[in-house]
DNA sequence: ACGTTGGTGTGAAACGTTTCAGTCAGGTCT
DNA sequence: AGACCTGACTGAAACGTTTCACACCAACGT
């Protein structure tokens, strides 16, 4: 059905070895016999067998990404950054799902080990996994992607996300707020965490201490959590509701959103909210998120370089690179001209 | 570096044939030595060469899933149904994004006939490409999503989706409005012709002509798209200006939702918009959005079944799936209360 | 005592590439 | 004319599995 570099070799009168240099090294083939293969080739609808390439290579042309949630437009931009790289160096990518479960990705883990992929890209579950140690220990290059790696003989990209979290608590300080939800609670996820401290430790400078900051942990960081997490705010007696949100991601973000519409909360008149990630859907909302930007292609991009700067080998050095995030003011957390007027 | 199944079997004192059985048929191997076989596999950390294997078995366990737009949470939903039905066999997907450029779907066809993958399920571009055809020829299965097959020798999964844009537009002609828009024009690809074709049906038997549509073709069928399609509108005379619309995809629908806000025009009560696809942003937009509900993860997951089905070899029937898409009515197509107030 | 059977284990072939040491013809230099 | 190079091509080994025909042995029935 399939043929293979013989059949070529068979019908152009060459030997295989000379085929492979064609498909190879077609400069060290004369003209003529490389048109012979060339039409040989055409003829049977030959195509290359990777796996018996990179049998004989003894790694894949490929490399790994796992990322926690595929469904999140974050992680699919980070994923385009990443493809755009790669792929400029002929390789593919594997693009993985976890889910945040850690069996999960124990599991793709697995399945790349055994493709012998390049390298692996992964934004890891809460808990570091031994697999992914394992991987590393047998030589696998490994980025941390969007987390800052702990030891220096990783790679890693990420946001200095104490920062980022800081940069949207005292915005929202300065217009005048003086009780802050962050909504990203305690997820396991070291990122989420530096956001909250950046925030609490905002706050705490601004009021002195950090009675100012509610802490409401949904359970899932997603738009279904935002919902979840409005409604306990809208529920909260007046006198202790926060005026203003910080949210662990633009999902949250956005199912807070809706709720606080749903429930007649004017944003931002009523209620302010920052978003963290800026997705695209953040400025596409109705109510335009503001939202602490990172650099989503561009930390795929990265990522990907290292990691291809690593596999290739010679004198490597691991470098944890660190962006800085940049707060984007939109509607949801501006005075609005109405408000103003209205007060004065 | 990496030891090999020969390693195993050296440590072990067994020969390589055994070594391979306690993989893949622990039975037909005693107790005892399969325990010995697996002490040594665990402390050389030996994992399979997935190439070897798929050399040897002369195809991969993988499938090839080539969508339009990674960035579109519809195919990531999509997507999702696909992973979900293939883990459940065993095998993995490599997730192409073409970009609905032909040039860049050809190239991962490549890359796909290369790995051997088992199956190919793609929602292809605008016009069917020679790559495509080649692959079906050379005898891999290849399953059509989102989109009519024309002839039967494929298998396809698909939504009517004359249907729900007549859906769409008949619902917006009950509600009164006098003057639809299609947002999402030409296109080439067929299933947003056919999105047309049921609005413009609907339109044309209510009115008698189609002078009541008006159809805008954006230059991508993205948000940014939308927000173009949204100045447009806003610019027309009064007396031409639609009072509703139908947008081929959920992006275009938040776009012009966003844009119509920005401008000041109210939705519904000023302008009614239905989205297609109904993307979880929909709902969570700050005005939802009616939209047409299409079984996103279902069709990923039947169209995987498909290929299994056709992979697996023996009297596979091709099969056209086609799936009824639904209406789903929220605010952004609804009379409001205060403007029934007003009216009234 | 002898064939038969079933449960275990062996060893080599085969999958389709790439690579590398050779071969060979034809040309150039001395 | 001989030595030497260069360019084009060849042929076989090697990569790590899986598979299959075969060997071995103990137990069994006759």
């Amino acid at each position: 059905m399939t043929s293979s570099i013989r059949d070529v070799a068979l019908a152009a009168g060459v030997s295989v070895g000379t085929v492979s240099n064609v498909l190879n090294r077609p400069e060290a083939v004369s003209e003529q016999t490389r048109r012979r293969v060339q039409e040989a080739i055409a003829a049977l609808g030959f195509v290359r067998n990777e796996s018996a390439r990179q049998l004989r290579a003894g790694s894949s042309r490929t490399i790994g990404l796992v990322v926690l949630d595929i469904a999140n437009p974050f992680f699919t931009d980070v994923a385009r950054g990443v493809e755009d790289a790669v792929n400029a160096e002929g390789l593919a990518v594997i693009l993985c799902n976890s889910d945040d479960r850690p069996e999960k990705e124990a599991a793709y883990l697995d399945v790349l080990a055994e493709q012998r992929v390049q390298g692996v890209i992964i934004t890891p579950t809460a808990q570091l996994s031994p697999a992914l140690e394992s991987l590393r220990q047998r030589g696998v290059p490994v980025v941390l992607l969007d987390r800052r790696a702990s030891d220096p003989d990783h790679c890693s990209v990420a946001v200095d996300d104490v920062h980022g979290g800081r940069l949207a608590a005292e915005h929202l300080l300065e217009r005048g707020h003086r009780r802050i939800a962050f909504v990203g609670g305690s997820s396991g996820l070291p990122q989420i965490q530096e956001r909250h401290d950046g925030v609490e430790q905002a706050v705490r400078e601004t009021s002195g201490s950090d009675d100012a900051l509610a802490v409401l942990a949904p359970a899932a960081l997603t738009v279904a959590g935002g919902r979840e997490a409005g409604e306990l705010i809208v529920g909260m007696p007046a006198s202790r509701r926060p005026t203003a949100a910080v949210c662990a991601n633009d999902l949250i973000a956005l199912g807070l959103l809706q709720e606080m519409v749903r429930h007649g909360v004017r944003v931002p008149d009523d209620f302010a909210i920052v978003g963290y990630d800026d997705i695209d859907y953040a400025a596409a909302a109705a109510v335009p998120l503001s939202s602490v930007r990172k650099p989503r292609q561009e930390l795929g991009r990265r990522a990907a370089e290292l990691l291809i700067d690593e596999a290739r080998g010679q004198d490597h050095l691991h470098e944890q690179l660190v962006f800085e995030p940049q707060l984007v003011v939109r509607e949801s957390s501006m005075v609005r001209r109405s408000a103003r007027e209205r007060t004065a």
